[in-house]
DNA sequence: GTAACCTTACTGAACGATCGTTAAGCTAAC
DNA sequence: GTTAGCTTAACGATCGTTCAGTAAGGTTAC
């Protein structure tokens, strides 16, 4: 195989190009698993040009991290800046959370694995540049919706419904014998919604609880 | 370092010391960052005697997989087989859960390991072996408890929320700034269990919904 | 206008380290 | 004497990384 050389010989965005790949190839192996070879391969060039754009595999990394989650915070605070009942929020939220996390595999599968292999540097800065705004959103929300719950235990159970759910699919997949498709994610939003919303709204005929 | 040599001198069952060792690793670092040399030093002994005992790599890996999770699924079915109303089994099965999953890190993180590799096979045998039958028992428990409600999408909605809260620790920690106790762990089972009880359970003055 | 030079984006080749695995030999218990 | 349970040594493959060189563009000097 003929690779090009020269400097403009090659596409304009060759390290867009590397953390692309980098991402699809991480996300479903892992870090271990993938060699520079690998990613060389995958983007048509040799394992030495990569790192003229990056210092080394965990470099990389890192940068396919960025690239993966920069600007998925943001999202969530348009989806808090309606102005509808916070019930009708509540549904736009876990509908728009399962949706972001069955649409998009290669973030979420990178999500997962950052959150299971624990490095404590890196949790730090995807709590801060991921998880935290979002969930900062979802407690004010549940603050005003279930004002007699923690809000942070409120915060947790709304996540771990959506997370857990996601987390499931594979099992429930072979369990069910058939594909979770689109549908089957919405429904499961839908029941989620409804558990939440009956489940924490204060209820008029029971004592408070907690 | 000395190793023993010779047949008795060896201890009485080594092919369990290294599955132990194994678990620890493979839960640590995933199945591509431990090496055969890691395990071996992990257990005093040589790569090459590892081989004595099984046949390669693959083979210590799923025979860990069966070591950790052999009899794990049967322990719910002695939970389910209580006499107590079904509101009471639910918050036990909810507390008992969130126990197994944060007392044991080990088969907890080759779990969601398992549940993110994706292979077919291994997540059907995982199905199979660990997964299939407290999801039935959680299942027929939420058909007595809330028959209003799919119970499938409810039995997957207790499930997720307490392999969703596990998934979520490390940022949890990072985000609260505190350390995630035992008191931490029930109190989020507590929660979870007023949750789905309020949530799904009929409801009197309200129209039934799905 | 063009020759000289610099920078960018690569290339092929190789480095030492580590990988999973195997072969051959030894020792102690049966 | 057989065999279980190791040992040391080594195999070829692959790992992350580095190095010296090269081709194509841009910039500057004349």
């Amino acid at each position: 195989m003929q690779y090009q050389t020269g400097r403009k010989s090659s596409q304009p965005d060759k390290r867009g190009e590397i953390l692309q790949a980098a991402a699809t190839q991480f996300a479903e192996n892992g870090f271990a698993a993938v060699s520079i070879r690998d990613l060389a391969r995958a983007v048509n060039t040799t394992p030495a040009a990569l790192y003229h754009h990056f210092s080394g595999k965990e470099a990389i990394y890192r940068a396919t991290l960025e690239f993966v989650f920069s600007d998925k915070a943001r999202a969530t605070s348009d989806l808090a800046k309606g102005q509808e009942a916070p019930e009708v929020m509540l549904e736009r939220l876990i509908v728009w959370l399962t949706r972001q996390f069955s649409d998009n595999p290669i973030m979420t599968r990178l999500l997962q694995r950052e959150l299971l292999t624990g490095d404590k540097e890196r949790i730090k800065l995807l709590t801060k540049e991921v998880v935290a705004a979002p969930f900062r959103e979802i407690e004010s929300l549940m603050r005003r919706l279930a004002p007699d719950h923690d809000d942070t235990l409120s915060a947790v159970s709304v996540l771990s419904l959506v997370l857990g759910y996601v987390e499931l699919t594979p099992v429930l997949e072979e369990m069910t014998g058939q594909p979770v498709t689109h549908e089957r994610d919405m429904a499961f939003a839908n029941h989620a919604s409804h558990l939440v919303l009956q489940g924490l709204s204060p209820q008029p005929d029971a004592g408070k609880v907690q």
